[in-house]
RNA sequence: GGAGAGAUGGCCGAGUGGUCGAAGGCACUCCCCUGCUAAGGGAGCAUGCGGUCAAAAACUGCAUCGAGGGUUCGAAUCCCUCUCUCUCCGCCA
């Protein structure tokens, strides 16, 4: 959420800045909208000054036993006054809270503009992808080889676009969860946290996935009681951690890492990648969070962004760090880089991290401030990024590291936690 | 699932219809005092939103005592519904 301050006082700035990433915000109505509240919020709050001195006229005039007959029917009249004012305010401010709550937030500058994907900026490149004497074959082909990958079964368990893996392989799974928290926890200084998989609307609202994408979310209904969700991503829970909440500052920053399952519908993604394990409804993440001081998120997002490149180059898979452009960042986020790993099976680099600084969006969302030096409170920063998504991880294993005969060569770095297996074959 | 108790500011805790945004304490900030990381004295100290303003400061208005509704001229206080927490019983991994 932007601050209204904002939008009041630099709205032609801020229009500007929108349509950078593809958002048309409704000036007219906004301005009209804005008019209104302002005047009718004026008026009620001066009935209520007016009903507030009444009552304690009222309360006075008793005391001393004189008659406040008068003073009550007065009060009468304002009171039915404010009735409708109020009623005519709240409409107001609920069209406005709606309004602000989709606006996405501001790119910062040192953001590329642009329309797509296309537009992505490649910081870096670390590592060369390997050259194969023989034709690489993609995840599927290898783990269905391995017998170890069973789609057919996970269709018949729950539909398109889950997965079953077994023996080793499901193992390798663990491994790379608990790889990758054992260095965010041992090396980059994070908490780890077990966190809720259901969560509440007000939760999802504050790190933005409602109300607007509400298409994307698995919601669970219950009879007595009002609907969970479950998480898309860890970052859920975790960034809401400091929901309504106020933290000392020489707290700061708080980094938490957790590795939670997601759950995304993906409305809307039907017919992209419809083979295999890329896009799936169900899929593990081992997720960095960091609350930072205002002062200091954009160092913290080039530090978060490292940590999550660290699981890369322990597990010897090339990759390269694209600055997203304007129109394909995330709603909440300023900034945001995409770890993008290769792939021989796709001959193509892959997302398997996006690390993004959302400065105060969330945080003003979720009422998340710190007390600052002059003892005031302030929005803290939120930062988050995947340290990286595990599915994809197991993939880009399986296709980077495959052998000619179909097996494949576990990472040193994963050895000690596969409890002796070295290579992965079919038994 | 059954029975009971509770929810007040950063924390603890008083407050059963008016002058209560809320006593007192702790913590925190500033000042004074003090022969030394202690003790004492004084002052300040909730959050959100609005208005005056270019903005800040300052001043000022409104709202907020778990949430939502109701009674009343007036609700932290009375009534209803809900949520959460705690204790005991049952059930369960």
């Amino acid at each position: 959420m932007l601050d209204v301050q904002l939008l009041r006082n630099e709205l032609d700035d801020v229009v500007n800045r929108l349509k950078q990433r593809h958002y048309v915000f409704d000036v007219e109505r906004f301005s009209v909208l804005e008019k209104e509240r302002k005047q009718v919020q004026m008026a009620t709050q001066e009935l209520q000054a007016q009903r507030n001195a009444l009552s304690k006229d009222i309360g006075q005039a008793k005391a001393k036993g004189l008659d406040a007959t008068s003073l009550m029917e007065k009060s009468h009249t304002i009171n039915a006054e404010l009735e409708t004012a109020q009623q005519a305010l709240s409409s107001i401010q609920s069209q406005l809270e709606e309004i602000l709550l989709s606006i996405p937030n501001l790119p910062h500058s040192s953001v590329p503009v642009g329309d797509s994907a296309d537009q992505n900026v490649e910081v870096r490149r670390v590592g060369q992808p390997r050259e194969y004497s023989f034709t690489p074959k993609d995840h599927v082909d290898l783990g269905e080889g391995l017998m170890m990958m069973d789609f057919n079964r996970a269709s018949i368990l729950s539909g398109a676009r889950f997965s079953v893996l077994k023996g080793p392989l499901a193992r390798l799974h663990r491994a790379l969860t608990q790889f990758m928290l054992d260095i965010h926890t041992q090396e980059h200084g994070y908490q780890e946290a077990y966190v809720p998989y259901l969560v509440s609307a007000t939760t999802l609202k504050g790190t933005g996935q409602l109300p607007k994408f509400e298409a994307d979310l698995f919601k669970v209904l219950r009879e007595d009681a009002d609907p969970l969700y479950l998480i898309p991503t860890a970052e859920v829970p975790l960034t809401n951690f400091v929901q309504d909440t106020i933290v000392e500052e020489a707290h700061l920053p708080l980094r938490l890492t957790a590795h939670t399952p997601c759950f995304r519908s993906e409305a809307g993604s039907y017919g992209r990648d419809v083979r295999g394990l890329i896009r799936q409804h169900q899929f593990d993440k081992v997720e960095l969070v960091q609350i930072v001081h205002p002062d200091t998120s954009y160092t913290a997002l080039e530090e978060l962004t490292r940590h999550a490149e660290t699981v890369l180059q322990r597990l010897e898979l090339p990759y390269r760090v694209m600055l997203l452009c304007t129109g394909d960042m995330g709603a909440g986020a300023t900034k945001t880089y995409d770890l993008e790993v290769w792939l021989p099976g796709q001959n193509a680099y892959r997302e398997i991290s996006s690390c993004s600084n959302c400065e105060a969006y969330q945080a003003r969302r979720m009422q998340a401030r710190f007390r600052n030096q002059k003892n005031k409170p302030e929005l803290v920063h939120t930062l988050n990024g995947s340290g990286v998504a595990v599915g994809r991880a197991l993939v880009a294993i399986l296709e980077n590291h495959q052998n000619e005969d179909g097996s494949i060569t576990i990472p040193q770095a994963l050895q000690p936690y596969m409890g002796g297996i070295k290579v992965l074959k079919r038994s």
